[in-house]
Parts: C-alpha cells; sequence; structure tokens
DNA sequence: TCTGGGGTCCTAGGACCC
DNA sequence: TCTGGGGTCCTAGGACCC
C-alpha cells in the first residue's frame, strides 16, 4: 500500500507577500486580482479600480477578522477598513512554488503539483512507514520554512491515497501536520463533512442531502445503485470515497494544458460594439502569444459572455451566468486576430444585444504542441515576420511590451461620449 | 448571496456515418 | 423509403477545483 503526501500552503499568496515585505507581516492584508486585465487601459473614472475585485487570499490576520476569499474588495474593505488591500504578482508566487516542489522532490521522485501552492508526493520508498512518514513531513517542513522564509508555513497531510491526504492535510491549519494510517482511516473521514471533499461541491452535497444522506456514514450505507442511478459515474466515485478509497497514482509527468484562456470582468459594463471588439481582440492577442509562447497552435476557439445584471430583476435570470459557444477550426489557428475573428462571430450570436457586457472571455483547446504548420499561414510573409518579431519582443519584455493600436481605442470613444473626466492617456 | 480568473472533466443531444 | 443498431464528432452546459 502507498503511503501519499499531500503539502498545502497556508494563505499562500498573503504569506509570500508578508515574507517579502515586512510592512506587512503581521498585519491583515488580502491579495487580488490584477487591475490591467485585457489591457485596454482606462477605467473612465467612472468606478473604483477596487469595484468588481475579489479576495483571491487573505492573510491569517485578516482571516481572523472575518475576511473570507473570494469575498468581493468592497465589502471587505467594508467589514475591515484597515485592510490592506494588495495587487496580485504572479511571478513572485511561481517562484516559491518552483522552489517548494524542488524541496519536495528530494524526498519522492513523484512529485505532482496540484495548484499552485499544493502537490502530492508519493513517500512509499522513502518514508518506509508512518512513522518514518511523520519525520520526513517534519523535515520538508523545516526546510520549507529555511528555503521559502518563516511566514511561508505549510500543512501536510498524510494517508494512503491522495483523497484521503489531502482531506487530512485540510483538516489542521494552519501549519499542520496530520497522518492518517489505513486503520485510522475510517474513523478520520466519518468525522469530515461532506464539503470538506475535493469532489463534492454544493450541488453534490444538496442533491446527497434530498437521498437523505447527510454524512459520510449514512453515504457508506447507501447501494450503489442507488448512488449511480442519481450521480452516474460520479456514482462510483463517492462509493468507493465513503469507504476512504482513492486515486494513490502520484504522476510526476507534467501534462500540456487543455486550454488556454483568458477572460476580463470590466470596472463597467459595457455596451457599445466597439469597445467589445477591441477589448475581445485584446484578449485574444494574449492567448495567442501564450500559446504560441508555449509552442501551440489550437483547433476550437472557444468565446463566453456574462450580461450585466438587471438591477430591478431578482432571481437567478438576473444573475449573469454567462453563455458561451466554440468553434471548430479546421486547420488550427495560432494567430491573435483570427482567434479574435471567430470569437466575435461567437459572441454575436450569442450575446443578448439589449443587454449591456460584464465579462468577456476567449479560450482555445484541441491544443497540438507544434508551431502553426507554415502551410496554413494565410498571411503574407511579412505580416507572418512582423507577428514573429512581436513574439521575440514579448518574450523579452513581457506582454505589455506592445499592443495593437485598435485596442487603444476605447480610451477615444469614451471622451467622445462625455465618460472620460479627468485622467488617464 | 453568486463575486474573479485560471483551469479540468463529464454528460447529453443532435448530426452524420455505415 | 423505412426500420434497427452501433459508432463518432461536435456543441452547449454543468459541476468541480484552486
Amino acid at each position: 500500500m502507498s503511503i501519499i503526501l499531500h503539502l498545502d500552503f497556508n494563505s499562500f499568496f498573503a504569506s509570500v507577500e508578508q515574507q517579502a515585505n515586512p510592512f506587512l507581516r503581521n498585519k491583515a492584508i488580502a491579495v487580488g486580482g490584477k487591475s490591467g486585465g485585457a489591457g485596454t487601459g482606462s477605467t473612465g473614472g467612472r468606478a473604483p479600480l477596487l469595484a468588481r475585485t475579489v479576495v483571491t487570499t487573505a492573510s491569517r490576520e485578516a482571516k481572523a477578522l472575518g475576511i473570507k476569499t473570494a469575498m468581493g474588495s468592497m465589502e471587505a474593505m467594508r467589514i475591515l477598513p484597515s485592510l490592506i488591500m494588495i495587487q496580485g504578482d504572479p511571478q513572485k508566487y511561481s517562484e516559491i512554488t518552483k522552489r517548494f516542489l524542488n524541496i519536495m522532490r528530494r524526498y519522492s521522485d513523484a512529485v505532482e503539483q496540484f495548484s499552485t501552492d499544493e502537490a502530492f508526493a508519493d513517500i512509499t520508498q522513502a518514508a518506509g512507514d508512518y512513522f518514518g512518514a511523520t519525520a520526513l513531513a517534519l523535515q520538508i517542513k523545516e526546510d520549507i520554512a529555511r528555503e521559502c522564509g518563516p511566514y511561508c508555513t505549510v500543512s501536510i497531510g498524510i494517508a494512503p491515497n491522495k483523497l484521503i491526504a489531502k482531506l487530512a492535510g485540510e483538516s489542521r491549519k494552519p501549519d499542520g501536520l496530520t497522518v492518517v494510517p489505513p486503520a485510522d482511516v475510517i474513523n478520520f473521514i466519518d468525522s469530515q463533512p461532506f464539503s470538506a471533499f475535493c469532489g463534492i461541491g454544493s450541488k453534490t452535497e444538496e442533491k446527497l442531502t434530498e437521498l437523505g444522506i447527510s454524512d459520510v456514514k449514512s453515504l457508506r450505507r447507501a447501494p450503489l445503485s442507488l448512488l449511480r442511478s442519481h450521480f452516474k459515474n460520479q456514482g462510483d466515485w463517492l462509493y468507493l470515497a465513503a469507504r476512504g478509497a482513492g486515486d494513490d497514482q502520484v504522476s510526476d509527468k507534467v501534462e500540456d494544458p487543455k486550454s488556454i484562456g483568458h477572460s476580463y470582468t470590466f470596472p463597467y459594463d459595457l455596451e457599445l460594439e466597439a469597445e467589445l471588439k477591441t477589448n475581445l481582440l485584446a484578449l485574444s492577442d494574449k492567448v495567442a502569444f501564450r500559446m504560441r509562447r508555449d509552442n501551440f497552435y489550437a483547433t476550437q476557439v472557444s468565446a463566453f459572455v456574462r450580461h450585466a445584471r438587471f438591477p430591478g430583476v431578482a432571481g437567478p435570470s438576473s444573475a449573469g451566468a454567462g453563455v458561451g459557444a466554440q468553434h471548430k477550426i479546421k486547420d488550427g489557428i495560432s494567430d491573435g486576430l483570427e482567434i479574435y475573428k471567430n470569437a466575435w462571430e461567437i459572441i454575436n450570436k450569442i450575446r443578448d444585444k439589449e443587454m449591456p457586457i460584464r465579462l468577456l472571455g476567449v479560450s482555445v483547446s484541441g491544443l497540438i504542441k507544434s508551431p502553426l504548420p507554415s502551410r496554413l499561414f494565410k498571411k503574407d510573409q511579412k505580416t507572418h515576420r512582423a507577428l514573429e518579431a512581436l513574439d521575440e519582443i514579448q518574450n523579452k519584455f513581457g506582454s505589455d511590451s506592445w499592443r495593437r493600436a485598435a485596442t487603444l481605442k476605447t480610451v477615444f470613444l469614451e471622451r467622445a461620449s462625455g465618460w472620460h473626466y479627468d485622467h488617464e492617456i
């Protein structure tokens, strides 16, 4: 039987910020999303930038005062006016991610990254047994404190499979270490609520409750046939999960992404078609750049739109859940302008033209690891060479180093329509 | 009370093929 | 022309994760 270790940083982004900046230590801080978004500039002076960002991570101190992940930043500031909001810095975080993965690899050949701040390791060999595993976990904690900084604490869970290891790790925070050897698995999971399980979300929990299944014990009593009839394949998974069974294969292979996308919630709702177009173009360029940088081309383009909510309308119809659609691209695609053309076709078809728009998203999938075959270049050689040069510039100086003139347009439109007041350009 | 941005996987219906 | 059965591809949307 395997011994699996799960490691999870506590308040990852916030801890990294506190580690990097002594002024932030022991303070209630929250890390929010980036502002720039699609990169078309101005907010037109209409809405403060904070209006539509959310708290991505709250520091331990902020959590203690009621700040939660995914809370709107306006609400967070209302609850805790002294809260320090910081803009996220993905580069800083990925540096720490690399560091802790390397630390884990000292103890295991099989380390699987699960997210920016989480990973599994198969430590069956290195640990020998659960005593060895505990010692190894303490060693890893020490390494991380030394090499990532003492403000970066982690919670570790150790169990026979990934499901239980993650559950264990998350049961004690911050800075926890929870070991669940095989003999304790059933007792342990029986003490956990459904919501703690990775794979049981709110909808599943709701459906389970409707079936009179309210805890793991009662889930274990449910016949497989019942679970299958209500949950299809997920029923089989639920059946096994209730018995503490789960996947114990830790894959150290880094898999290619299945899709690459960007979306952006505007600081205010958009109504002008020209604004939608320029923002969509900017998003498409970002997607295309990433795709080419990582040496992919795509065979599918997807687009997504979320409409503004009507203020007076109650009920879920006003929630603006959003609609999406996709196009298959026969030959493949890797140029931002081409992605944009497909995305706009989709958006224009599915959007409700009566309603202003809150969010636009573009993504590509059906990714093939190769430069776009040259026979598929529709562009003339001159344009092709220009794109290559732009890629080079971008690789060197980052994604903000150039921008299509067309995506500057919104600034002027705002001026023309009188939205633009005091700043910008 | 659904608020961001980045993803993955599954399901189900329709089109189309033999 | 219809009926049966099996299979694949495409598309839309849902659920879930951090």
